[in-house]
DNA sequence: ATTCATATTGACAGCGCTGTCATGCGTCAA
DNA sequence: TTGACGCATGACAGCGCTGTCAATATGAAT
């Protein structure tokens, strides 16, 4: 016969529910439901399929699951950038956070890049995935639909809005940036100006916070904002620091869209022979632990980051295991960090 | 009827290859393969197909194609941290290259432990992946045979080793790491000292070839390493500075196994009042954008991670497509970037 | 004793796709 | 003309699992 070889047992290398079930001699579906619902299976059947499976070294195959439950094990979390620390700390969290559960996280990058967003989202979707997680609220239109009909949890996150597609775990930039303006207001400083790379939405919203807070001292903005759609970089902090400065030498301080701004124009101050805090006055954004420990220290808008990939897991999470509670907004906030290069005693 | 009313179409919000072969007026596998093997399909045929996917707004089911063809669409990514910033390079290559292909990368996070490699390993070999690439070549024996068994491309990165499981994409930290300490001491400094944190195994490499050089000259390495599990960071890297120069006064240099520590380093030797360069030389490793733009610049080993994930990609990929060409060891290099921090005179 | 709810198990079909083998048909050398 | 061959297409089964409904057993309620 052509299959008398592998008579007896399925090909070998892959051990089946079929094969723990013959094992223990029960149905296939009673081995399926011992895995995954244990409490509708007696106590002594289920001890015995434990010990078949772990004695055959039994491992689920991912694809048949999703394909007779259509649900996948596949939790997606779509991010611009992979490279950005800031993201990096997310995921990172995401990642603690999944690991342990049954789910799998699959990472989308979309460069920034709407278009490619959408057809991410698509794509995800396609696979009936478990649970999305998405950056930002600045979907297309179409993005939205599609996240509107999607039938699992979806998360967005790294802002704050009113009108969540589902749930959102993030906080205002806006409102980040304003605080940390003020700050520099607070300070004695007097001629602030924001710096800005990529300008991506949330940088964006930064700049407002950075307007609202000059506005509500009647100062004007004109000739106090330098941005780039360049993506951010130390180097990049610095020379724009000193292309400001040539055009502006009154400037006494910088609110930098990030810390790699801010660090890159702490270097390029000093490099002037201006003394950090006294002379002029910086203000980053994110708190990377760098900052804390630079010469001198910088001060930063604090922005939980890695408790942010951890929540919007969490809220993926309980809603795939039935808890439904919990707030569909979830604020972090963020918190000012004042050091060394706002002291203008320093 | 029971199905009298989802008659004439399936459940509605997903299109199956089926409506699209009812569609054009072909069987399904006709249209599986005017996906898959175009040249299989007359012309006619595949455009009217093409024409109906796209109208139909057809989406592959990856869970199906993965159970029928037996082999799924994620390459998997093995690697010990998220968060390191090394890492986020390599991972980001790895997505550019992979994006555009029809594979998806799926990662998995050991944390730095063997045990999690292992079984990391077995979960994503349990899902038949399209290939695998896994950090490190210190590997359990129990992960290192899975691996050889694996019916699929294994790519090991980050490192050079003469026996690869199959693939390996990397280069050496060991000659990498006697490199920079032959600079130190071409440089003129005569008490370099090894500074590292986590001391993976890629660390304990680095180490050694800090050895090697310091042997090759016949200079003893008692006293001139200080290392700790912790894992790296700035701060962490002026607290080593700080406690070894309260040890061992004389030392005039320091390699530290990253980036991280370097920085760190030369803020704490700022904050003592001593010149970087003249009073202490510092050199890291990897080479981040941060080096070059710090005040002063900093001497790093420049090492080619996102090309390392580019690169690993490729080579999964040429397997997939059946081109077995190329070598099965490519050795990245480094390269030594002298700057301000290992120079005496500045 | 009978009925009914509850707990435990199983039979069956089918998720959407692809591997394998078979079929139909036009082409071409003998 | 004929058989061999290559090309384009299709029929069929089945990948490994789970949803659904049915069957049986058990004990409580009447």
């Amino acid at each position: 016969m052509a299959n008398s070889d592998n008579n007896g047992r399925k090909s070998p290398g892959r051990v089946t529910l079929a094969d723990v079930a013959r094992e223990v001699g029960a149905s296939t579906i009673t081995v399926s439901r011992a895995l995954r619902r244990p409490e509708m299976v007696s106590e002594g059947l289920r001890q015995r399929i434990s010990a078949a499976v772990a004695d055959l070294g039994y491992l689920p195959d991912p694809a048949a699951r999703a394909l007779a439950s259509r649900r996948s094990d596949v939790i997606g979390v779509i991010i611009p950038s992979v490279t950005n620390s800031v993201f990096a700390d997310v995921l990172s969290g995401l990642y603690d956070t999944v690991g342990g559960t049954p789910y799998n996280v699959q990472l989308g990058n979309t460069r920034y890049r709407p278009e490619i967003e959408e057809q991410l989202i698509r794509i995800f979707l396609s696979q009936r995935p478990a649970g999305l997680i998405v950056a930002g609220i600045d979907q297309t239109d179409a993005s939205r639909k599609l996240l509107e009909r999607a039938d699992c949890p979806v998360v967005q996150i790294m802002e704050l809005a009113p009108d969540p597609v589902d749930m959102l775990v993030g906080f205002s930039h806006r409102a980040a940036a304003r605080a940390a303006t003020e700050h520099l207001l607070d300070r004695g400083y007097t001629a602030p100006t924001f710096l800005g790379a990529r300008m991506d939405p949330r940088s964006e919203r930064r700049l407002q916070g950075f307007r609202d807070a000059l506005d509500a001292v009647g100062m004007s903005t004109e000739g106090r904002e330098l941005t780039t759609t360049e993506p951010s970089s130390v180097h990049l902090g610095g020379a724009l620091l000193d292309r400001h400065r040539a055009r502006a030498p009154g400037t006494d301080a910088v609110f930098c869209n990030n810390d790699d701004l801010a660090l890159g124009a702490a270097f390029a101050a000093q490099r002037a022979g201006l003394k950090v805090g006294r002379d002029i006055g910086i203000c980053g954004f994110n708190d990377l632990e760098v900052m804390a420990a630079a010469h001198p220290s910088i001060t930063s808008v604090r922005t939980f980051r890695r408790q942010m990939g951890e929540t919007a897991a969490l809220r993926v999470l309980d809603h795939l295991g039935g808890k439904e509670t919990g707030p569909r907004v979830v604020d972090l906030s963020y918190k000012l960090i004042p050091r060394s290069s706002t002291d203008r005693g320093a």
